[in-house]
DNA sequence: TTGACATATCGGAATGTTCCGATATAGTGT
DNA sequence: ACACTATATCGGAACATTCCGATATGTCAA
């Protein structure tokens, strides 16, 4: 094993390079600010597609593609009623991950504490 | 018109979409399976870039080059030491993302392959 | 000095992402 | 049937990212 020095901490087991590339495919899903109001709004309830463009100031089709990208990763779950399309949070961890980034970016009021590092 | 519709939950209140844009600039600069990685070692100590390098199986010209993106970021701080560089964690809030990343792909089906090294 | 090593940087090809207009599909009401 | 609304999809331009070889910089040892 690769463990021939201990530097600091040491018993951190590494995950694998293919899980992290799933999980890197999953955070470039989320890597985008459209998608992230999306996801923070679907985390408090279930909105329609014309809702969630409107909240991020888009055209309708632009939300529906970002919806269905996320849909693709299993993020997200539709519900069609009549002529709307209801998306709702599918993957539980999101609120996790949602919760780190606002912890850093929403809470923490970014002017001055201490910025980016 | 903003919330005529309390569907779920409801006193959720959104992040800007500008402070979501940074959100989203730091996940992009996450979302890679080498730095990953490399983020990962460098939460439990300190490391050079061709040990870094060596981990993620990759010329040592690229652990660099995603090191220094890293850095410029605010994430990592870097030591330089005789000639060698020597990288660490900047942003303690790495290590709250990366548990979560973990808890959703690290531990949940990892555990045996053992793969990698 | 030279030589070997560790790290950093440059230029560019291949690939991927984001955005937009135009169009398609589907449900509702007249 | 028709018009209208809500979503979804297509094609492509503009832009960004990833990777690689070549090269540059800086350090140590002889």
């Amino acid at each position: 094993m690769a463990d021939s020095k201990p530097k600091t901490a040491g018993p951190k087991k590494l995950t694998s390079l293919d899980c992290l590339g799933q999980a890197a495919e999953c955070l470039r899903a989320l890597a985008h600010p459209h998608r992230l109001r999306i996801v923070q709004m679907l985390l408090s309830g279930r909105y329609t597609v014309g809702e969630l463009a409107d909240a991020c100031e888009i055209p309708s089709h632009m939300a529906s593609e970002h919806l269905r990208l996320m849909q693709r990763c299993g993020f997200l779950n539709v519900a069609k009623e009549g002529r709307c399309a209801y998306y709702t949070i599918a993957e539980p961890h999101l609120a996790n991950i949602m919760a780190c980034i606002e912890a850093r970016f929403g809470a923490a009021k970014a002017s001055r504490a201490g910025g980016v590092s």
